[in-house]
DNA sequence: AACGAAGTCAACCGCTAATTT
DNA sequence: GAAATTAGCGGTTGACTTCGT
């Protein structure tokens, strides 16, 4: 694919189209096509001056039928946390077991709220004094290897997949057309898997 | 009231994988 | 099998809002 030619920009010149903000009318322009002729071949998309790309993501994140809009439930947080511990930074995977909220969502309610709220617990942990059951457990505080990955296994950012022998893309656990897949039991499913490993 | 800092989130960009020709 | 096209993903940016001084 020639690079930037689904973005508005065909090498470096920019072509012709609309950016910023999506108005109303946009919008109904844009939902009165899919209506038609279905949520594909956005290239064609010619009902507005915008981007295939850019009708896609407006088509994904807040037009689609059943999307939730704000008001991230405390469940739907935990569910957020615990499965971005296990796959990392993979907003669409996580989103796709929060049915009605998209990977754009989420991954601006994690650097917004979540990350903040996790670097403050590590803070509040580190400076917390041990507790005596975890000096009973490692009396002299030494690094467990087994519990440590390899540096060159650790990754720049830190949000690798913890390596437990799965396949994310055989699985049943991550086939998530699965009906009833989505929700903490499949975590929980997936934390015992994990601590079995 | 005015200003700047910090927070939030919609939208864009660059890239890769998958699919089609 | 190669090239072109399309779809999708994660990271980043920038406009807007809120808050503190």
């Amino acid at each position: 694919m020639a690079p930037g030619d689904e973005t508005g920009v065909t090498g470096n010149k920019r072509v012709a189209t609309n950016q910023g903000a999506w108005t109303a009318e946009e919008d109904r322009k844009l939902s009165e096509y899919i209506e038609v002729h279905g949520p594909k071949r956005w290239r064609d998309i010619a009902v507005l001056n915008r981007c295939g790309k850019s009708c896609r993501l407006q088509w994904l994140n807040y037009l689609q039928p059943n999307i939730k809009r704000g008001n991230i439930s405390n469940a739907e947080e935990d569910l957020i946390l615990r499965v971005h511990k296990l796959l990392g930074n993979r907003w669409s995977l996580i989103a796709r077991r929060l049915p009605g909220r998209t990977d754009n969502e989420i991954k601006n309610y994690w650097n917004s709220h979540l990350s903040k709220k996790i670097s403050a617990k590590e803070k509040t942990r580190e400076e917390a004094p041990p507790t005596p059951a975890r000096v009973a457990a490692n009396p002299s505080n030494k690094r467990i290897p087994e519990l440590a990955l390899p540096e060159e296994e650790q990754g720049a950012t830190g949000n690798t997949i913890p390596d437990l022998g799965l396949d994310l893309e055989q699985d049943d656990l991550f086939d998530f057309t699965v009906e009833g897949s989505c929700g903490v039991d499949w975590v929980n499913k997936f934390l015992e898997l994990d601590q079995n490993a």
